[in-house]
DNA sequence: GCTTGACCTTCCTGTTGCTGGAAAGTTCAA
DNA sequence: TTGAACTTTCCAGCAACAGGAAGGTCAAGC
């Protein structure tokens, strides 16, 4: 098949198809004569287990991994599941990052107004020279 | 103050006051008769205000609306709070986003042993051959 | 045999928000 | 006068693609 009919049925779209390939993420698809890249049932599988594991957050390296470990019948379960604790160790840091920022920001709101009238204390409160800390962590 | 001393006392690196001036987030600065840029305390100022916006999440863009607001002595607060609500917004986006994936990668992990053993239901669950769905949207 | 349209190819640019580095000029103190 | 510690501009690169240009290919319909 087509890289076009490969990407219809792993839901990776061609360009990503061809990027996954030029990053060395994906093997080099065979081409036919006329240069076009063809594609197996196994290959589209190939992309559907990268799909979801980017879906998952890992990142194109760590696909990488996973696929090694994937196509290799002898690994241990624990490097994946080490793998997977990273990557549900980095969610946990974005996670705390979003709930801290959210609160500040939902704190700051409830004192606005939200009206015609030009006092905020959301303005103020970026600028530093009102109530608490703002930001705590720059990151 | 030069460049340096300024990025010490708003915590903004000087490469990062650079960069903001040259697409337009900040006024270029005043510069001395051999090109050295000249900051004041005010200028430091709006570099802290930058600095808290980029720590709650507002793009470099949304940081140039709220820098407008906040100079503009006869705005609304209601633009402010709305500007703050779209960041919420976004923000609860990435929470419920990083949470779905949080909660996939636990429940797989939980079924990996984890040992020398090749079995992983991880592997098997982002092969899609395996118990239930893994990644419910691709996003 | 020819056209048309849907494919496919490569290559280049742009996105976001910086960061690092090179090459060169400036300032200040010892 | 020399040296360190600044500063300047410009160019590259990170992640992970997406958009688009210019051109080749393929199959169907006439």
């Amino acid at each position: 098949m087509n890289i076009g009919t490969a990407a219809r049925q792993s839901g990776v779209p061609a360009k990503t198809i061809r990027y996954y390939e030029s990053v060395g993420l994906i093997q080099p698809a065979d081409r036919t004569a006329a240069g076009y890249r063809v594609y197996g049932r196994e290959d589209v599988e190939t992309l559907r287990f990268v799909q979801r594991a980017r879906s998952l957050g890992f990142s194109v390296e760590e696909v990488g991994s996973l696929l090694t470990l994937w196509r290799d019948r002898s690994r241990s379960s624990a490097e994946v599941k080490a793998l997977a604790r990273h990557r549900v160790a980095d969610i946990d840091r974005k996670l705390s990052e979003l709930t801290e920022m959210r609160d500040t920001l939902i704190h700051l709101m409830e004192r606005c107004h939200g009206d015609a009238r030009p006092d905020c204390p959301i303005l103020q409160g970026l600028a530093g020279k009102s109530p608490e800390k703002v930001a705590k962590s720059a990151h």
